[in-house]
DNA sequence: ATAACGCTTCGGCTGCGGCCGAACTATTGG
DNA sequence: CCAATAGTTCGGCCGCAGCCGAAGCGTTAT
C-alpha cells in the first residue's frame, strides 16, 4: 500500500457521511458495538463492518472483542482532537438561518458534553477560564498549559488524581483544545481527563446514557460557584 | 443547502488527493494562484478551479483577484491548524517498517529543508528559538514575530539583507510557519527568507540538487553555536 | 487591434467506492 | 444439537464526483 498523500487519505475517511456519524457518536469517549454505529449512521451491519475494519486499519479506531459483540472506540486524543477542530471549521460557517445540523443547536450539547475525555462547551470554558483567571494555568508554548504551584495546590485540594495524570505515557499534560460551540479553547490532555473525572466522581456531572451530553448537577454548580469561583 | 453532516462535508473536501495537494502547498501561509496549485496537483487548470471554489464556497480558502491572476490562501489559521492535526495523526500511524511516505521519515529531510525560501526542520527551529529566545523576535499577533532593536542590529551584523526584506510589497515581514516534523512554528515570511539567502550565501548551507533537502556545512555548525548560541 | 494568457463554465465520459442481499463464521443459550 | 444473535466476506449494482476537451470571458502585453 504506497501512501501517495496521507492527509487526504485521513481525511477521506472523516468524509463518508457514514463514518462521520460513527465518529461523532465515538467522541463521547466510549466504546460501542458495530451494531449501534451501523444503527446511528442508518446503514445495513455489512457496511459498517466495511466502514469499520478501514477506520481500524488506519489507526482512527481501536477494535476489542468481547463475546459476540465488536466494541470499537477512538484509537487515541489525536484522533478526538483532529475530529473536533474540523467540527470548528463547520461551525464557522456565516450560513445564518440555514439548517445547520440539529446536534449543532442542541443547547444541553452546547452547554456541557464530554470532548473525548475532558469537559467542553460552556461547562468546559468555564473551567477553564477559571484556571487560567486564578493564574492556576500559564500558557506554555502555542498548544499547551502549564499547571502553576498554585494550580497544583487546588488540584489536589479539589482531589484530581494529579499523580496519575502525570505518569501518563506520552500524552500531552495540559493541552488546549478547540472548543467547537464556544470558539475558545478548553483544557484536554492528561489534566483535562483528571479534571472531568473528578467532576464525575463526585457526582458534579453525570454523562447520558446516549451521545456526548452531560448534565451538571446541583452540586456540580455549587462546587464550580464555590470552588471554581464562576458560574453558568 | 442542507447540510446533513458537516463534519463529513469538511473532511471530504480535504480528502480528495488533488485538493490535498494544493490545501498542503497552501499550508506555507502565503497565497497561490489557480495555476500554481494546479501544477501541484497534478491536475489541469480546469479541474483545479472547480476544486478551489469549492472550497472558498465552504470557507477554507479566500481567494483575491489580482490582475489576471487570482491567488488563494487559507481562510483562516482553524483551517491550517485541522490540516496539522490530520497530518498528524497520518504521520503518527505505527507501521514501523512499512512504506510510510518515504519523505517523511527521511532524517536528513527533518534535520534541514528549505520551507519555500526558508529553512525549516530542526535548524529552522533551532534559529527560530534562538531568535525569540535572545528577545530579537517578539510575537505579534496570532502568525507573525515583530523583529525588537536588538534583533535588527544582530540582523545587521550577521549580514542579513534586511532592506530588501523590508521592501518586499504586501509579504508578511515576520512571519510564522508550522514546521510539520518539528511540530512548533519556525520563521518565514520575508525576514525568514532573508536569513535563509544569507546561510547559503555564505556557505553556513547548501540546498541539495533535487528535493527541498538542506545540508548544514561545518562553518554553518560554528555559525550556529558562535552566532546564534545554540546548536543542533 | 490582435494575440497571448489566466481562469472559469459547460458537457460528457469514466471509475471508484458506498450500498445491499446472500452466504458464512463464531459465540451464546436452550 | 439446533436456533438465535453479532459480525464478516463476497459479488454485483449504481450513482456521484473527478477528470478533461472545448469554448468563453476578462486582463495584459505587443
Amino acid at each position: 500500500m504506497i501512501t501517495v498523500n496521507a492527509l487526504s487519505e485521513v481525511a477521506a475517511l472523516m468524509g463518508d457521511p457514514a463514518r462521520a456519524a460513527m465518529l461523532q457518536l465515538l467522541m463521547d469517549g466510549r466504546a460501542h458495538t458495530a451494531s449501534d454505529l451501523a444503527l446511528t449512521a442508518g446503514i445495513t451491519a455489512q457496511t459498517a463492518s466495511g466502514h469499520l475494519s478501514r477506520m481500524v486499519e488506519a489507526n482512527l479506531l481501536a477494535a476489542r472483542a468481547q463475546g459476540r459483540n465488536r466494541f470499537y472506540r477512538l484509537a487515541s486524543t489525536d484522533v478526538a482532537h483532529a475530529i473536533e477542530s474540523l467540527m470548528a471549521l463547520a461551525g464557522r460557517r456565516a450560513e445564518p438561518a440555514s439548517k445547520t445540523a440539529a446536534w449543532r443547536r442542541d443547547p444541553d450539547l452546547r452547554f456541557c458534553r464530554t470532548c473525548y475525555d475532558h469537559l467542553a462547551g460552556q461547562v468546559g470554558i468555564a473551567v477553564t477560564d477559571s484556571l487560567t483567571q486564578h493564574g492556576h494555568l500559564e500558557p506554555k508554548g502555542p498548544r499547551d498549559w502549564k499547571l502553576t504551584g498554585t494550580g497544583e495546590l487546588f488540584c489536589q485540594r479539589l482531589g484530581v488524581d494529579l499523580a496519575g495524570a502525570k505518569k501518563a505515557g506520552t500524552r500531552h499534560f495540559a493541552r488546549q483544545c478547540l472548543d467547537w460551540s464556544e470558539r475558545r479553547p478548553h483544557i484536554s490532555g492528561a489534566l483535562g481527563a483528571a479534571i472531568a473525572d473528578t467532576f464525575f466522581k463526585k457526582g458534579w456531572a453525570e454523562r447520558l446514557r446516549r451521545g456526548r451530553t452531560v448534565r451538571l448537577t446541583d452540586s456540580g454548580r455549587r462546587a464550580l460557584s464555590r470552588d471554581f469561583g464562576t458560574s453558568v
